[in-house]
DNA sequence: GTCTATAATGGGATAGAC
DNA sequence: GTCTATCCCATTATAGAC
């Protein structure tokens, strides 16, 4: 079981990096350290592992959102977190988000993986609109206008943010890209 | 030299459907009507393939972000403009233009590849900015802060949106993402 | 310029021993 | 569960005839 969730780890490490058609079960076997073909008594096919690993990421981080939506004291901290999050994807620069590496290389997925990326993006989309509601109740985020369309646009703009920033290699591109939103922020000091 | 541009037209076609690592010199041959060695005549090297079908697409649309400048009768309209062609980049939903599909491909492309790459983020973000300066002066774009911020934002923000949009395979997610900044925009009516 | 033929490599996947 | 050995297919690329 432990070679399992290695497996599930570093497919997921080099396809953020490299993308989900750069990563072959040879990559895998290099650096699980073991061979090629016992890869396929853990996940059959690649599909299958491809499923796996988006569907636990799918799950990991929706509650992670739940988790910042208990903890957060006011939509801007809900915001602030959720950007916190992508921009910690990055690393160095050199990797983005397991959906952004999927939805890239989306016709090569199988049909299933691209429902449940669907359902990801629905669910984000509704998360950010829940908090952009609350935002105008407490008045945390300035100029709310449509708590629905300011949530498409963060969504867009988190993914996009990480794609330049992968293209520079530099974390900074994603900071000045999400550096607007950051901006309307109304954050607490300690 | 017909050969030529039909290899390279259709390279781009299928490029922005599935992606830069999606396509081969088969499905090249297929479709333009010539053998497969017969590519290699014009493009030794699918690498030569990559380059050349990158630069053409630079070189195209930093030309028509000019012609929008020069055409535009406010920053408003070059905004406009400038997110009706990434709009359009998408037809159905089912392509995105080429620098989204290269970016999420980064690391398997040329090194040369890689600098146009920046390049071409690089002077997109230089006209963005200028635009919204534009804007500080005509007013026809709403709460414009800094130009540099709100550009770098603007190119995150459109890429993203191609990116959510296709996994939907549908253009109204592309205009959702883009309405919040579509709003600020005061274009008149004819 | 385009063809056929043929490398040479790497991909995912299976069979069967241990 | 992991191994070796092998298969089959797709890929990029080259050689040489036409």
């Amino acid at each position: 079981m432990d070679t399992r969730i290695a497996l599930l780890e570093t497919a997921e490490m080099i396809a953020r990096q490299r993308g989900l058609n750069g990563f072959s079960y040879a990559d895998l076997s290099a650096h699980v350290g073991i061979r090629k073909a016992s890869i396929h008594y853990h996940f059959p096919t690649k599909d299958d592992l491809t499923q796996e690993m988006l569907d636990q990421y799918v799950q990991r981080f929706l509650s992670r959102l739940a988790e910042i939506s208990d903890r957060a004291e006011s939509a801007a901290q809900g915001v602030d977190a959720y950007l916190t999050a992508y921009r910690e994807a990055l690393k160095d620069g050199g990797s983005v988000c397991l959906c952004v590496a999927m939805s890239a290389d989306r016709d090569s997925l199988p049909a299933v993986a691209v429902e449940s990326l669907n359902a990801f993006q629905k669910q984000s989309e509704h998360w950010l609109a829940s908090v952009f509601e609350r935002a105008q109740a407490d008045r945390s985020i300035l100029a709310v206008s449509s708590p629905a369309d300011e949530a498409a646009a963060a969504l867009a703009l988190v993914e996009g943010a990480q794609l330049v920033a992968r293209v520079t290699q530099d974390v900074s591109t994603f900071d000045k890209a999400t550096a607007a939103l950051r901006a309307r922020l109304s954050l607490k000091r300690n």
